[in-house]
DNA sequence: TAGAGCTGCTTACCT
DNA sequence: ACAGGTAAGCAGCTCTAT
C-alpha cells in the first residue's frame, strides 16, 4: 500500500524550524535509521496510481515518492527477463502502431520560404519565420512574461509571453528601438578625439546623459556610447569597451548582458502580466478583487510608515509583485529512455547521441499521458503493465525517426516543457539524435546553447516554448538549502541523472535495454508523472516559487532557474540602480576607494574575519535556554546602514559616525542600497508574510500562497550576507563584509557580558546565539529589552534543553528538548554521513538511554548502562556474527574529479581508483565512494571488492573510540575507564 | 628502518 | 562562483632512536 512502511510521526521541532518544507527533512531522517526493505514493483506502482489524490492531502507522502527519484534510489526492482524462443514472441497488435500524420508542423507549417543565412541560430530562423508568417504578436490582452532574450538576426530583444486566454506562447519583438550601449565619464568632445573609437565599425553614436554616482554621492554627466550590436559593446575581441581600455579610459556598464540591460531599461518584470496594444507592451494592474488588494495595500503602507523613505518607496514597487496572483499554466513533462548496451557504465554523451531512443513519455496538465515506444526485435507486448494508468496510451513506432518526429510535434505544441536534467541529457540528446536521423531542423523545436553554472554543460531552450529543467532548480544551493531545508544535499548530482536512466545500482535487476514493452512504458511514464508532479504538488508550490523568484530577481525564467543566488542578487541590485538612475559602479572603483582589511581572519587565506564562537563549558547541564538574534546579519546590515556606498561615505559630517567594533564610519544622510533592500525583504517577511502564512482566519490556499512568498524571501535574506562577502560579487566591498561580522561579534560578546551582569551563566554560543543556564523569565526579558535598546537587534528565546551535554569542543553537542524530548545532535562524528553505520547504531543506543535523564540521579543510572553498551560493542567489532560488511562502510564524497587529486591521494580516492580499474566504473565529481578500511594494501577497499575478513579491526575500534569520546567526555566517562573494567571482567 | 611528530590537505559539519 | 569557523582523519614529509 502507499507508503505503508514509512511511519509518519513528524518531529515537532522540524516543523517549527523548517516550516512548510519540514516533511522533506523528516522523511529523510526516517529513512536513515531504517533498513531499506526492497519494495516490489507492485507496491511502488500502487503508490503512483494514488498519487494525484495523495498529493492533495498528504504532503509528506508526495515527497517520499519524489525523493526516490532525487536520491537515485529508484527502488523499482525488475525480474530478469527470460530469453524467449521465437514461438514465444507475440506480435504487437497492429492498432497500437503509429498510423502516420501528414499535418505539417514547426517551420513547415504554411508555405513560407526563408532565405538562407549562414551561422544563424535556430531560434533566429524561427523568429524570421514568424515575421514572415505575420505571427509576431501585436495585440495581446493578458500575457505572462516568461522570457526575454536577444535575437542576433533581428538585432533586437524579444519576449516570450504565455497568453493567459489561449495557453499559447506568443513572441513579441522590441518595438521601442532599444539599442546596446555602455557609459563613459569622458565628455563627448573628448571621446570624439578617439580615432579608433570613431572609426570602429560597431560604433554608432554618442549621447550626453546624467547619472547619480553613489560613491561620490554626486550627480555626474556621462556619455552614452551606442554600438550597433551587443557584441560591439563588451565581450571578447575588438569592441568599444576594449577600445576605451586601450586608450586608458574606462567603460561603465559594459559587462551587462544585453537582454538584462533591456529588462533594466524598460523596467520589465518577468513573471508579471502584460498587455500588448498595437505592438506596445504595458504592465497590467492585475486585481482579482479591488477590496482585497486595497486592504493589503493599506496594511503594507502601515507596516512601513515609520521606516525610512527609501524603504517606503521600494516597498511600493513590490506591491504588484506580491499581489498579482500566479496563474497556473499548461505544461508538459517528458522523459526519454535510451538503449544502452550491457556492461556500459557510462552516461551516454548527448552530443554524440549514439544509441537509439527507445521510449519517450509525456505527461501534461491537460490530461495527456502517453508513451511512444520503438519496436525492437525480440520484445513482445500483450497488454499494458497492470499499474499502467487506464487513461494513458502507448503508441508503437516502426522507426525511431518517426518516433522522434512525432515527439517534436508534441514539443512544439506545449508552451512549457518540464524535464529533469533535460539540459544535459533529454533535450540535448534528442536534438543531436534528430540530426543523426536526418530529421529536418525545421521540425526540431530544440535550441542547444552553451551552458553555464556548476554542472550545466549545455542549456537547452525551446524555439517556441519554454523549457524548465527542474534538476537545475532543485539543485540550486539556495533552493535546496533555504527553501527545502537541505533535504537532498547528501545525494550526488550524478546519481540522479543515472537514476533517470535507471541503471546505476540496479545491475542485478533487469536493465532498460532488456525490459519488455509493458515494463519499459510504465517505467518511462512514471518518470514524467513524477517530474510534472514536482511542479504541481502543494497547489503548484514549485511553479509559484519559480514565478515569484523571477519577479523578485527580474530575471527571465530560462536564466533564473539556471543561476545561483549571487547572480539573482546582483540582478536585483542592477535593476534597482537603473530604476533610480544610479550609475552601476565598476568593481575596482569600490575596492580602490574602500580598502578595508582591519582584522585578519582566523583561518589562513580567508578574506576577512567571521563569527565568534564561545568556548563551551564542558559537562552535563539541565534547563538550558538558547536565545538568538533573529537573522543577525541582515538585521545588522539594515540597522547599521551597511552598503557599499554608505560605509566610508565621502561626507565630512559622517566621519564620526563610527560603526561599533570597526574603524569605519557610515552615512547619516541616506539609507544605503544594500540596507534598504535587505531590510525590506526581512521586515516584510517577518512582520507580514510569515504571520499571514499561519493566520487561521485565511483560507488554506491563501496561507499556502503567503508561505511561498515568505519562503522565497527567506532565500534572499539568508543568502545576502554570503553574497556581499564574496570577492566575486560585482558590488563587493570589504569594509561592508567586515563590519557585518564585526558588529555581530560585538553583539554576542556584549550579550555575554550583560548576561553575567544580571546573574545568568553563559554556557556556549555560536555566531548569533547564547546558551543560558536556567535563566528566569524576567532575566530573559531583561536581556531582550537590553538588546533592542543597546544593539538595535531582536534577541529571542529559541528553545530549551532539559538536558545538554557539552564537551570542550566547539560546534559539538547533544541536547534534548524540554517538551518534545527531541534529540538535537550537532556536529558529532556519529551524525556525519561518513561515519560507519555500526558506530551510528551504538550511538543512537546511547541516546535512547540519555533521553530520559532529567537530573543527576537518573544520570548516574544511565552512566552505568552506557558503560555496559560501549564495552559490549567494542568486543563485537570484527566478530563474524556481529556486524555486516555494510555496517563498516564509510561514505565519502569526491569533491573533485579523480584526476584532480594531485597533492594527496586520500583513501576514498584510492578505493575509487581501484574499483575503476577492476570494473570500469567511472566516478565523477560529487559522487560518493563507499569503502571499507582494510588491513594492508591501500588501507581502503571499495565495498564492491571487499569482504568481512578484510576489515581492519584495530582501526574500527579506534574510530568507535573517538566517536564515542565526543559524548563520553561530556558525561564524565573516560574511555580508558571502560577498557579498564573490561580487563577486570576478564580477571574475575 | 620503523615510528613519532609535524604540516597541510581533505571532508563534513555549524551558524 | 554566497561567507568564515571548527573538528577530525589522513598523506606525506622530516627527524630520531635503534
Amino acid at each position: 500500500m502507499a507508503g505503508k512502511k514509512k511511519s509518519k510521526k513528524k518531529k515537532e521541532e522540524d516543523l517549527k524550524q523548517k516550516s512548510l518544507f519540514s516533511y522533506v527533512e523528516s522523511s529523510k531522517s526516517e529513512k536513515m535509521g531504517e533498513e531499506e526493505e526492497e519494495r516490489t514493483l507492485d507496491e511502488e506502482t500502487e503508490e503512483l496510481q494514488d498519487i494525484s489524490e495523495e498529493f492533495e492531502e498528504d504532503a509528506e507522502m508526495e515527497v517520499e515518492v519524489v525523493q526516490d527519484q532525487i536520491y537515485g534510489e529508484d527502488i523499482i526492482k525488475f525480474k530478469k527477463a527470460k530469453v524467449k524462443s521465437p514461438s514465444e514472441i507475440i506480435p504487437i497488435p497492429q492498432d497500437l502502431f503509429f498510423k502516420g500524420n501528414d499535418k505539417p508542423f514547426g517551420l513547415k507549417e504554411g508555405n513560407i520560404k526563408l532565405e538562407k543565412i549562414s551561422r544563424e541560430s535556430v531560434t533566429s530562423k524561427y523568429i524570421r519565420y514568424l515575421i514572415q508568417k505575420g505571427e509576431i504578436v501585436q495585440n495581446l490582452e493578458r500575457g505572462l512574461l516568461l522570457d526575454v532574450d536577444y535575437d542576433g538576426t533581428q538585432n533586437k530583444a524579444y519576449c516570450k509571453f504565455y497568453d493567459l486566454d489561449t495557453g499559447e506562447v506568443k513572441i513579441w519583438i522590441d518595438t521601442t528601438n532599444h539599442e546596446p550601449y555602455c557609459l563613459s565619464k569622458e565628455p563627448i568632445s573628448e571621446l570624439k578625439k578617439n580615432k579608433e573609437l570613431i572609426g570602429y565599425d560597431g560604433f554608432q553614436r554618442f549621447e550626453e546623459i546624467k547619472r547619480m554616482d553613489l560613491l561620490s554621492d554626486k550627480e555626474i554627466k556621462m556619455t552614452k556610447i551606442y554600438g550597433k550590436t551587443p557584441i560591439n559593446i563588451g565581450g571578447s575581441g575588438t569592441n568599444i569597451k576594449n577600445i576605451l581600455a586601450g586608450n586608458d579610459k574606462k567603460a561603465w556598464e559594459a559587462d551587462i548582458r544585453y537582454h538584462l540591460n533591456y529588462i533594466f531599461d524598460r523596467q520589465l518584470i518577468p513573471g508579471l502580466i502584460y498587455s500588448i496594444e498595437n505592438g506596445t507592451i504595458k504592465k497590467v494592474k492585475f486585481k482579482e478583487s479591488e477590496d482585497e488588494s486595497k486592504k493589503i495595500t493599506q496594511e503594507l503602507h502601515n507596516l512601513f510608515k515609520d521606516e525610512s523613505i527609501e524603504i517606503q518607496e521600494f516597498s511600493e514597487k513590490f506591491l504588484d509583485i506580491f499581489l498579482t496572483p500566479i496563474p497556473d499554466v499548461k505544461r508538459m513533462a517528458m522523459d526519454i529512455e535510451v538503449n544502452i548496451g550491457e556492461h556500459d557504465y557510462r552516461v551516454p554523451d548527448p552530443r554524440q547521441a549514439k544509441q537509439e531512443i527507445i521510449s519517450i513519455s509525456f505527461v501534461a496538465t491537460d490530461g495527456l499521458k502517453r508513451v511512444y515506444i520503438l519496436e525492437r526485435e525480440g520484445f513482445t507486448y500483450s497488454k499494458p503493465h497492470k499499474n499502467f494508468p487506464a487513461d494513458a496510451e502507448v503508441v508503437f513506432y516502426k522507426s525511431e525517426k518517426a518516433l522522434l518526429t512525432e515527439t517534436f510535434r508534441i514539443l512544439w505544441k506545449y508552451p512549457i516543457v518540464i524535464t529533469f536534467n533535460g539540459d544535459n541529457f533529454d533535450l540535448n540528446y534528442m536534438f543531436h539524435r534528430a540530426d543523426k536521423l536526418k530529421i529536418s531542423r525545421d521540425l526540431n523545436p530544440i535550441h542547444v546553447k552553451r551552458g553555464f553554472g556548476i554542472l550545466s554543460k549545455a542549456e537547452c531552450d525551446l524555439r517556441k516554448g519554454v523549457h524548465i529543467d527542474l534538476f537545475n532548480f532543485f539543485f540550486n544551493r539556495s533552493i535546496s538549502g533555504y527553501a527545502f531545508g537541505g533535504a537532498y544535499e547528501s545525494s550526488s548530482l550524478n546519481a540522479i541523472s543515472d537514476a533517470l536512466l535507471g541503471k546505476e545500482k540496479y545491475q542485478h535487476e533487469e536493465e532498460i535495454h532488456e525490459m519488455e514493452y509493458n515494463i519499459l512504458s510504465w517505467y518511462n511514464l512514471k518518470d514524467s508523472l513524477l517530474t510534472l508532479e514536482l511542479t504541481k504538488f502543494n497547489s503548484s508550490l514549485v511553479w509559484n516559487l519559480i514565478i515569484l523568484l523571477c519577479r523578485i530577481t527580474k530575471m527571465p525564467i530560462h536564466e533564473m532557474v539556471r543561476r545561483q543566488i549571487s547572480t539573482w542578487i546582483q540582478n536585483i541590485f542592477y535593476f534597482e540602480h537603473r530604476r533610480r538612475g544610479f550609475l552601476i559602479p565598476r568593481r575596482a572603483e569600490i575596492s580602490e576607494l574602500k580598502k578595508g582589511g582591519f582584522k585578519k581572519s582566523v583561518i589562513e587565506g580567508k578574506g576577512f574575519q567571521g563569527a565568534y564562537v564561545i568556548s563551551p563549558v564542558p559537562g552535563i547541564h539541565y534547563d538550558v535556554v538558547v536565545m538568538d538574534f533573529a537573522s543577525l546579519y541582515p538585521s545588522i546590515i539594515k540597522e547599521y546602514n551597511l552598503s557599499y556606498e554608505t560605509v566610508l561615505c565621502p561626507h565630512e559630517d559622517c566621519k564620526d559616525n563610527l560603526l561599533r567594533n570597526t574603524p569605519y564610519h557610515t552615512c547619516t544622510h541616506k539609507m544605503g542600497i544594500f540596507a534598504y533592500v535587505v531590510g525590506f525583504f526581512r521586515d516584510i517577511r517577518v512582520k507580514y508574510f510569515k504571520p499571514k502564512s499561519s493566520d487561521k482566519a485565511l483560507s488554506e490556499k491563501q496561507r499556502n500562497y503567503y508561505n511561498t512568498i515568505q519562503q522565497a524571501l527567506k532565500v534572499f535574506i539568508n543568502g545576502s550576507y554570503g553574497v556581499f562577502g564574496s570577492q566575486n560579487f560585482p558590488l563587493f566591498c570589504l569594509p561592508v563584509a567586515e563590519s557585518t561580522t564585526s558588529i555581530g561579534q560585538y553583539s554576542i560578546k556584549q550579550t555575554i557580558k550583560k548576561s553575567e551582569e544580571i546573574g545568568v551563566k553563559v554556557l556556549y554560543g555560536d555566531t548569533d546565539s547564547v546558551f543560558l543556564l536556567n535563566p528566569s523569565k524576567d532575566q530573559m526579558s531583561k536581556l531582550s529589552h537590553w538588546s533592542k535598546q543597546e544593539l538595535d537587534l531582536d534577541l529571542e528565546e529559541e528553545k530549551t534543553y532539559q538536558f545538554l551535554a557539552l564537551s570542550e569542543r566547539k560546534k559539538n553537542y547533544v541536547g534534548i528538548y524540554k517538551d518534545s524530548k527531541y534529540v538535537d545532535i550537532k556536529g558529532l562524528v556519529a551524525k556525519k554521513k561518513n561515519t560507519p553505520d555500526f558506530i551510528k547504531k551504538v550511538f543512537s543506543h546511547l541516546l535512547e538511554i540519555l533521553k530520559n535523564v532529567t537530573n543527576n540521579e537518573e544520570f548516574s543510572k544511565a552512566k552505568k548502562e552506557i558503560i555496559e553498551i560501549v564495552r559490549d560493542n567494542l568486543k563485537k567489532i570484527g566478530k563474524s556474527d556481529a556486524f555486516s560488511l555494510e555496517d563498516y562502510a564509510i561514505n565519502i564524497a569526491l569533491q573533485k574529479s579523480l584526476s584532480g587529486y594531485d597533492k594527496v591521494i586520500p583513501q576514498h580516492v584510492r578505493a575509487a581508483l581501484e574499483l575503476k580499474k577492476a570494473t570500469g566504473k567511472e566516478f565523477q565529481k560529487g559522487e560518493t565512494v563507499t569503502f571499507i578500511k582494510t588491513k594492508g594494501g591501500n588501507g581502503a577497499k571499495a565495498i564492491e571488492l571487499a569482504s568481512l575478513q578484510d576489515i581492519d579491526i584495530k582501526k574500527y575500534k579506534e574510530l568507535l573510540r573517538s566517536a564515542l569520546e565526543q559524548i563520553l567526555d561530556a558525561l564524565g566517562i573516560s574511555f580508558d575507564e571502560i577498557k579498564g573494567i573490561k580487563k577486570m571482567d576478564a580477571f574475575f
